[in-house]
DNA sequence: ATATAGTTTAACCAAATGGTTGACAAATGT
DNA sequence: ACATTTGTCAACCATTTGGTTAAACTATAT
């Protein structure tokens, strides 16, 4: 499968309005900056995209297209419940680096319209965590792993790993560290959260 | 000191306004919608606070004073680092309960506006964590607890009991749970994510 | 060459939005 | 009783914003 990411105008105007409206957010972006950012006319962003609202939509299913296959395949993949912590925190952790508006736009934008979810959760590729489930049931059961429902060890995975960089401005305030600390920081913790979590449920 | 809610216009208002920003955020918020939320003229809003900008500083302020006093009390408390990670945890799940609003509000005008923080930690209340990295620390020397910086186990209690409130549409959508039942979830965490959390540094 | 379909632009438009004004009412002080 | 300050409102204003239009330009097919 190809997928090399073509230069057509779909993609370019794509591109730039990524870019805004994660910055940004939907209210905050406006169609000119978009247009600017993409180095054409605000009336092609019509032509394209009819609307600022299916700009959106194009923009937020790109952008959750992004992060919800790497969930699935962890998930689901032919490996023991200790691995998948470890590939998902290792794995996350790097391509959020590379993506840091991303979590903090899909988070916020979910937020806004919570019924946004149902749309998604239609779509194929759509993270499916039963067979996780099943696995830390079974392990609880064998007593190798602590008692915790596999929901609960499910946040606290996403939550170890997502929140850092949604409340970054925040915790570098706490911790008062500048960007550059913080970012070592980060990439410490691609081993330091599945270590951590394994600590905790691991007898 | 008595600071009971005192039903003054600027009380009425900041109200009203705490209600629209915190759902819809800065750039989406009317003024429109605040004047008719509060039941007055919108030139009202503009005799009491001037503009947009500065009712808006006064809603994000009076919401961080919410939050923030709860923080650095309790990790400057003369208890031990354990007591504090019931203690937070508890209290913050419950707090938060009774404000849904509020994290992902604070969360996402700092993002929006990261220089933001720089006129938080000027003022007084905002939350110091030194007494808490110093127990860590020594709690560490000591073989105590397993190994680990006191920034990394900051953020990690603080994930653990945050982002579950920001990331809720989305972790409900993957979970594929209801309003109820993610409250449920919730509640359960006010004991569980400090068990999981002291579990995961005890030796 | 010429018609046809697709692409790009500058100029334009209606609606929405933050903010102002001037008149009027309600307290407040003297 | 009267003047002055403070509070309230409907109407208004300038600007911004998403979106449209009609004309021009480009490529392609015949």
């Amino acid at each position: 499968m190809i997928s090399e990411e073509q230069s057509t105008p779909e993609n370019n105007i794509l591109n730039a309005a990524k870019e805004i409206f994660q910055k940004k957010g939907m209210a905050a972006a406006r169609m000119q900056e978009i247009a600017d950012e993409a180095g054409i006319n605000k009336a092609m962003l019509h032509y394209y995209y009819r609307s600022k609202e299916l700009l959106f939509e194009a923009v937020f299913k790109s952008a959750f297209s992004m992060i919800a296959p790497q969930l699935n395949e962890i998930m689901n993949a032919d490996t023991s419940v200790f691995e998948k912590i470890r590939n998902f925190s290792s794995n996350y952790i790097s391509f959020v680096l590379k993506h840091p508006y991303l979590p903090n736009f899909i988070i916020q934008e979910l937020n806004r319209n919570p019924d946004f979810v149902k749309n998604l959760i239609a779509e194929k590729n759509f993270p499916n965590i039963s067979k996780f489930k099943q696995q830390v049931t079974e392990k609880v059961a064998e007593g190798v792993i602590r008692p915790i429902t596999a929901e609960q060890l499910f946040i606290n995975i996403m939550s170890l790993n997502i929140f850092p960089f949604i409340g970054a401005p925040l915790l570098k305030g706490f911790l008062n560290f500048d960007d550059e600390a913080y970012k070592k920081l980060m990439e410490k913790r691609k081993t330091e959260v599945s270590d951590f979590i394994i600590n905790a449920i691991k007898i």
